[in-house]
DNA sequence: GCCAATGTACGAAGATCATCGAACTTGATA
DNA sequence: TATCAAGTTCGATGATCTTCGTACATTGGC
């Protein structure tokens, strides 16, 4: 699932962590990084939103949990994270999730919200 | 998750095994359930076409693993068991998973068929 | 240059999961 | 009645997952 491989390029403000291309995002991984309800809660906030820090997120867990679970969810092709600073800026990958599975993220983010 | 509490009326055609009811039905469970290939492969199967046994699905595992992977759709919400004889018809609960979660299901199935 | 803030990496502990094999139950059938 | 077929139950095993704590890295500000 998650392999780090070959990364190039560290910068200032675009990527330097791994994410699966578009046409990599596989269903299964999706479902199940969409089956935890902390890491349902993040993708719920960041639909409603704007671009987040992981620290805004107020979660009741520590920090390496925290990395574990954005971790989960980047890897999964979920969200996208963004270097900025010492912060990771993480958003929803609504397009590439849209193209690929479509109709998908809303089903879940309706059923989220309940 | 899965508790079976006290259930009644053994009969011939209909239920005696434990579901939950449709106002029970938990996204991050249903998610869950739909996260596992094999799983997915029987939801797939089954939305496809009609009723069908737990053997009809020629499954690349043992019988006890079947047994499982049937219980925790069942106990999901997403699939329907009912006694016949000596097996056990399996249906997709598609009316109940549209009510609670719509457009859940044919987002997973088209993505699934890929 | 030093320190605080944000996050990662690593290892460990406990829980859950997928899988198997063997024994059992139940209904149909020869 | 004895047997067979479809499934379940139970225990075991190895893998994966969630969580934590501690140590480490990087960046921005004093």
């Amino acid at each position: 699932m998650g392999l780090a491989g070959i990364d190039a390029s560290p910068r200032g403000a675009g990527e330097s962590v791994w994410h699966p291309e578009r046409d990599q995002i596989e269903l299964t991984c999706v479902l199940h990084a969409l089956s935890d309800p902390m890491r349902l809660r993040i993708v719920s906030e960041l639909a409603a939103g704007e671009a987040r820090t992981c620290k805004s997120f107020d979660l009741p867990v520590v920090k390496s949990t925290c990395t574990h679970h954005f971790k989960v969810l980047r890897e999964a092709g979920v969200i996208r994270q963004q270097l900025l600073g010492t912060t990771r800026v993480n958003t929803l990958r609504r397009k590439d999730l849209e193209a690929r599975f479509p109709g998908l993220v809303d089903a879940v983010l309706r059923g989220a919200c309940r």
